[in-house]
DNA sequence: ACATTAATTCGATAATTCCGGAAATATCGT
DNA sequence: ACGATATTTCCGGAATTATCGAATTAATGT
């Protein structure tokens, strides 16, 4: 993860639609959440629901599934931990490395 | 730290400008950068910058103390780590908790 | 008081994002 | 083929954000 995919990734979660968007797929169990499912939490219109989605894919903090007439959408949990751990080593200590508990990759 | 907090730090981070000033602050030791060090570096013209830096300032992650004719910036590590600790806990496990309960909850 | 340096505010323009209705596309059941 | 459902794409306007030169405020030294 560098800098800019960081930034956008951060961009795209700095909604609180989208920011509760995501929180509600990954709080959704392992099949995520349709587009519709999605749409009865937010109470936003399909289209305006569609476009936030689109960005959360955009970045790859989303994925989609067909599943029949239904897109099954869940977080990728994988992009969400690298951009935390970037958040974790480049933004919240002062010193490069403070010697003790270094692990992540 | 709520979910509307969380997007406001978020949206502010999500610029590259904003989130590479803010980096630079992280890891510029306790004295920081004053905004004059911070243009040397970024290279945006002054009052590009000064809108920058307002926005951080206005969310909180970044303060700003006059010294002379100098205003030296310093981040807040303590409004960056709630953030990250809000997007660990609410944006980075699908389950609640995972049953071993960890450290803080 | 004046000049100098540091940084902000003003003002205007350009660019981007946000929003949502209407139309289009995709898939399924009959 | 037709109708129903799920979702996206298209389109345009409104609102927001970005950019940056010029003018302005603030602090210091002479």
């Amino acid at each position: 993860m560098d800098l800019h995919q960081a930034a956008r990734c951060l961009e795209k979660l700095g909604s609180p639609t989208r920011l509760e968007l995501f929180r509600l797929l990954v709080r959704a169990g392992p099949d995520g959440l349709a587009v519709g499912e999605l749409q009865e939490h937010l109470g936003v219109p399909a289209s305006t629901l569609s476009h936030h989605v689109a960005q959360l894919v955009n970045v790859g903090l989303v994925r989609q599934e067909r599943e029949g007439r239904v897109l099954r959408c869940t977080p990728d949990f994988g992009l969400m931990t690298e951009l935390v751990d970037y958040l974790t080593e480049e933004c919240c200590r002062g010193v490069p490395a403070p010697k003790s508990a270094r692990r992540a990759s």
